[in-house]
DNA sequence: CAACTAAGACTGTCTTAGCTA
DNA sequence: TAGCTAAGACAGTCTTAGTTG
């Protein structure tokens, strides 16, 4: 139970909030086990254990956020701007890329 | 070792090149004992075994990428988002956030 | 030297069976 | 219902000791 798991699980409960959702339903509808969803959830967000990659996908599915969000590793400008690229229209998108390939 | 995990492995491996790093001594400018950093980053790359996050947190400091990098989850746009973004100055970061959250 | 591998030791997660607000 | 927890079963990683290109 590191400090990095926790934080991860921090940005899980914190996508799973803004979805409305519970532990339980997030993980059903992750494609976890019902009698195990909740604990599974639980732990994973209190920074007990630690998903496989193949459930952190399936878990940012559900959430509609990029998988790389959890990771964001205490970086609030990289959370808010996977997040928001991940929102963002294909023409906003191609403007971003233009503007941070023009300082190269 | 999952499909998931050898397209995290290709990520690491990727930023390594780019360091111009060997196995061996990107394991070990992350603090990973010189007898086992060899086999260690090895394992990672081929996706046989995955490591913990405070490791992935040090081997992100050492290959100078954000630690998201590694998760962009074979979405290449957001691969180099993250670092452009990361090498971007502060005043470019800014516009880039300012043309995100207009959108919304 | 650089990349890679098997296998036992070791360390982690997952399921079961609960409790608490 | 929702959030949470302990512990044995189980599945993973890490170290050792090498081989291969």
């Amino acid at each position: 139970m590191s400090e990095v798991d926790q934080q991860w699980g921090a940005m899980l409960k914190q996508a799973r909030l803004a979805a409305g959702l519970s532990q339980k339903s997030l993980g059903i509808q992750a494609g976890i086990d019902e009698f195990v969803a909740s604990t599974r959830i639980n732990r994973y967000e209190l920074g007990v254990h630690r998903p496989d990659l193949l459930t952190v996908r399936k878990l940012a599915k559900v959430l509609d956020v990029p998988v790389a969000f959890f990771f964001a590793d205490g970086d609030d400008d990289i959370a808010s701007l996977l997040i928001s690229f991940h929102q963002a229209k294909a023409s906003t998108r191609r403007e971003v890329q233009k503007l941070l390939d023009k300082e190269k």
